[in-house]
DNA sequence: ATTCGTTGTGTCTGGATGGACATAACCAGC
DNA sequence: GCTGGTTATGTCCATCCAGACACAACGAAT
């Protein structure tokens, strides 16, 4: 129900700090908050965990606030949960993915229509 | 009236064929339009002629039909203008980026107060 | 035929990027 | 104090990409 399942043309922002953040980073968050894992989403995502941890650290590292926070060792390894402005950024860029989706659909679709046909 | 003056976080949109488009393709198809050649397009926005071309090449390619249309010799050298097509193109875009702003002023808002503060 | 500004292409190279691998640090539970 | 799974970090390398440079093709005007 949350998931984004046919999207032919994806929303990526771009902040003047040079930070990118599009669908790629949006589900990651979303997997970190669903598996309490950097390593569990990134294994879910197929991406490597250096992967998934570099992402994270860049965004924490953009952000005033960390968007996630973790912690290691303990039972089971440790784990990693989003922050309120985690969950914030998260909610805010899907609300914006909606918000084109729905009142940007005539122009979506127009440019949708506009592209060469696919060669299978 | 028509810039777009102070995007601190801009709009980039992927398809799925993997073009993206966001403010460099929709800036250069505006020069284009203003100033009817792509190397005075290329030099207003500071980018070499084969860099602006390179770009064209590629939107033209993905879309159905060209968004650039070009004719090299005669009195002034040669000269490019958008075709319907590419002004539509456009149109769209700076829609979206206006639904962006206008509609997503909440979110967009949330996002910017985030960020952490420059480091003047 | 020469000129002139533009379109259209080829090639090279340095820097950024991402993937793969390796390894240390951490700590509740046993 | 050993284990196990996770976080955190470093390094190396193949590869992609942007920028720079060079140059051919074109055609109206003169």
């Amino acid at each position: 129900m949350a998931m984004t399942q046919d999207p032919r043309i994806s929303l990526r922002l771009h902040f003047e700090s040079g930070l990118t953040f599009g669908r790629g980073k949006a589900d990651l968050l979303q997997a970190i908050d669903d598996e309490g894992s950097i390593s569990a989403a990134g294994r879910r995502m197929g991406m490597s965990y250096r992967r998934a941890w570099s992402l994270v650290e860049e965004m924490n590292a953009h952000f005033a606030a960390p968007l996630v926070d973790s912690s290691r060792g303990g039972a089971h390894g440790g784990g990693a949960q989003l922050t309120e402005r985690g969950r914030q950024v998260l909610a805010d860029y899907r609300a914006l993915e909606v918000l084109l989706r729905d009142q940007g659909a005539a122009e979506l679709g127009r440019l949708r229509a506009g592209q060469r046909s696919a060669s299978a």
